[in-house]
DNA sequence: AGCACGCCGACT
DNA sequence: GTCGGCGTGCTC
């Protein structure tokens, strides 16, 4: 028989290939034989020496720049119609966005090991375990429900328009905004309707039993705690799901629903959604990207907004539910000053715990309640502060506090602008600074000669875990030693945080009716005076000022570069090379850098992109420029809007 | 990611 | 002399 009268039309096609670190491969079929191939399909190809599954990423139009001998045949087709336009197009933006390739991110498409269980074509004739019997939702008709969104949002469900709204102030383990946006998301007679909602992975465990009694069988879990076979399984399910209500933490925007009509997001200032891997993405950004491929809303919640939908909101990018839109000045709450003390340590200078913290957890103790000691840090926290005026030392160009050194100068983490430890306060000429704050041994040292620390006591000094968890029913009293270290970290973040912690600490105190002693230098800053009167729109606007002047997001986009090799030699070289390239670059910055580790030959640089450029597509280029001549024995790892810079 | 190619140590 | 260590490099 020999060769069948093959194809004078033999076409060509783009295919990515899942878990690769590559962008796409060209490959060449004949439709008389496969048929026509689609993007989303999933074929057969050869790869070096061995065959594995790709998605066809596009049909190209004869055979583009590569040698045509290059170019191998598919070697079949295994299943058509998989991966949908909307989430090749979320995979292409992703991949601009956070600087990686298709195949590292069609990797968070189609689940691993689902390539090898298709090949062995165990997937024909699998049946999935259908969804229980009464697979329609299921909704209790509470009037609690209803009312609570603004009818644009409404709108924008019904009609499947794309929009990003923020409801913040929200109380309870969901808001009933959040309740009735995904009943109203998923609530279509005619065809299916799913929604996605997104929560910190602490909140899942009690968010379900609210979701389940809620929406019944139709919700799904989908996220990183389940075995291979479980995701895989999972799925499946949510692909031949008419309904669905997928909850997950990060690898749920991913999930394969094909009729999404809403995505939730809870705590959008969670950095949880980072992802710390590979393409470290911020599932939180790729949910409101995947909404607008997808044309259907987007619902963050949150109790204090983050300062980006802030100023999302301020011009009109994104609603703010019940917020004027003209500025936001009315976003007010109620003032939390009843039953708080801000404690003035500036009168208390030697004092771990002040007489007004003292006087409160004996009062607690006297009344049988549960005390509460925060303090921001085991160890110590290097920055350096006044205690004469409070002044906290920041770098003159960053705005962001400086940290001490081991030889005594004080460097910026930002730009690495590096000085000596000043001998007089820059503002009051004093001479007194503080450089260390208290750990939790101090503390319990200092509870102990005040006799507050004894057998079967109440109190729990602790770091950030004694506030991750739900406070005690028989709280009496929270103790803040040493608030200035939550503000003073030595991130440009730091205050935006502290401010959200203060008021997530008041508001959770007040339900447990529990008394709240913040120990500060600063006792006048905005941070603190904000959170206490409510103000939320005035310490938001305060600091988007600081980020305007400085540069710093939501105005400017970060991206952080760590690069590591046989040489700080290279290393530098190779910095040089990234500045160069940058420099043709319109309104790019770059601080840095800064040493991370000598001994390991490793630097990082922070580069200061506008908002309006794909990170991607200006630091690709400049990559394989700078990498590509030499050979590749600098690493570079690259963070796109990264969660902290060391 | 995989999987091959490649150039140096202890072994049937 | 060969088996095999995992350091570099490429995949249409």
């Amino acid at each position: 028989m020999g060769i069948e009268l093959l194809p004078m039309g033999a076409s060509f096609c783009a295919v990515v290939i899942p878990r690769t670190p590559l962008s796409c491969l060209t490959y060449r079929f004949h439709p008389e034989v496969t048929g026509e191939l689609a993007p989303g399909d999933i074929v057969r190809v050869p790869l070096r020496k061995r065959q594995t599954l790709g998605v066809v990423w596009e049909i190209q139009k004869g055979c583009p720049d590569i040698d045509r001998a290059e170019v191998k045949d598919i070697a079949g087709v295994v299943k058509r119609m998989v991966v949908p336009s909307e989430l090749l197009q979320l995979v292409r933006w992703v991949a601009d966005y956070y600087c990686a390739a298709l195949g590292e991110v069609m990797g968070f498409v189609l689940p691993r090991g689902l390539s090898k269980e298709l090949l062995a074509g165990k997937e024909e004739g699998m049946e999935v375990a259908p969804v229980a019997a009464s697979a329609s939702v299921r909704l209790r008709a509470s009037p609690l429900w209803q009312g609570k969104l603004p009818p644009e949002l409404i709108q924008a469900i019904e009609e499947k328009r794309f929009g990003v709204w923020g409801d913040f102030g929200g109380a309870g383990e969901i808001p009933d905004s959040v309740i009735e946006f995904i009943q109203r998301a998923t609530d279509s007679a005619t065809a299916g309707a799913s929604a996605i909602v997104m929560m910190p992975e602490a909140r899942i465990a009690t968010c379900l039993p609210f979701l389940r009694d809620a929406f019944g069988d139709v919700v799904i879990e989908y996220h990183h705690r389940l075995t291979p076979s479980e995701v895989r399984r999972v799925w499946r399910l949510i692909k031949q799901s008419e309904k669905s209500v997928v909850v997950g933490v990060r690898s749920v925007v991913w999930a394969p629903v094909e009729n999404l009509r809403g995505i939730v997001v809870l705590e959008e200032h969670s950095p949880g959604f980072k992802e710390e891997r590979k393409p470290r993405f911020n599932a939180r950004d790729v949910a409101i990207a995947r909404a607008k491929f997808a044309s259907c809303p987007v619902l963050l919640s949150d109790l204090t907004p983050t300062l980006e939908t802030w100023h999302n909101g301020k011009r009109g990018k994104f609603q703010l539910v019940g917020v004027s839109q003209a500025a936001g000045e009315r976003y007010r709450f109620q003032p939390m000053r009843e039953n708080v003390f801000v404690v003035d340590m500036r009168l208390h200078r030697d004092e771990v715990l002040s007489p007004r913290l003292l006087t409160e957890l004996k009062r607690a103790r006297e009344r049988g309640k549960v005390a509460l000691c925060y303090i921001n840090r085991k160890g110590v926290s290097r920055f350096v502060v006044c205690r004469t005026c409070g002044t906290v030392l920041r770098c003159p160009d960053c705005d962001v506090p400086g940290v001490l050194m081991g030889d005594g100068t004080v460097i910026c983490r930002y730009c690495g602008l590096t000085k000596p430890a000043p001998d007089f306060c820059p503002n009051c000429q004093g001479v007194d600074f503080q450089f260390r704050a208290p750990g939790v041994d101090m503390v319990k040292r200092k509870l102990k000669e005040c006799g507050l620390w004894d057998e079967g006591n109440k109190v729990i000094v602790g770091t950030k875990k004694v506030l991750a968890a739900p406070f005690p029913e028989d709280l009496g009293v929270v103790g803040i030693i040493n608030f200035d270290t939550e503000f003073a970290l030595p991130d440009f973040r730091a205050r935006e945080e502290a401010f959200r912690l203060l008021r997530d600490v008041l508001f959770r105190a007040r339900t447990r009716r529990a008394r709240v002693v913040i120990q500060t230098y600063r006792p006048d800053d905005v941070v603190i005076n904000s959170a206490l009167e409510g103000d939320v729109a005035g310490f938001l606007d305060s600091e988007l000022k600081v980020r305007k002047e400085t540069g710093f997001p939501p105005y400017r986009r970060l991206v952080l570069l760590t690069l590591s090799g046989k040489g700080l030699e290279r290393v530098k070289e190779v910095i040089d090379g990234v500045r160069k390239a940058l420099s043709k670059v319109d309104n790019v910055e770059i601080l840095g850098p800064l040493l991370l580790r000598k001994r390991q030959a490793t630097a990082a640089i922070i580069i200061k992109l506008p908002t309006n450029i794909m990170p991607g597509k200006v630091l690709m280029p400049v990559l394989t420029e700078v990498g590509g001549g030499k050979r590749g024995d600098v690493r570079v790892k690259i963070d796109v809007d990264p969660r902290e810079v060391i």
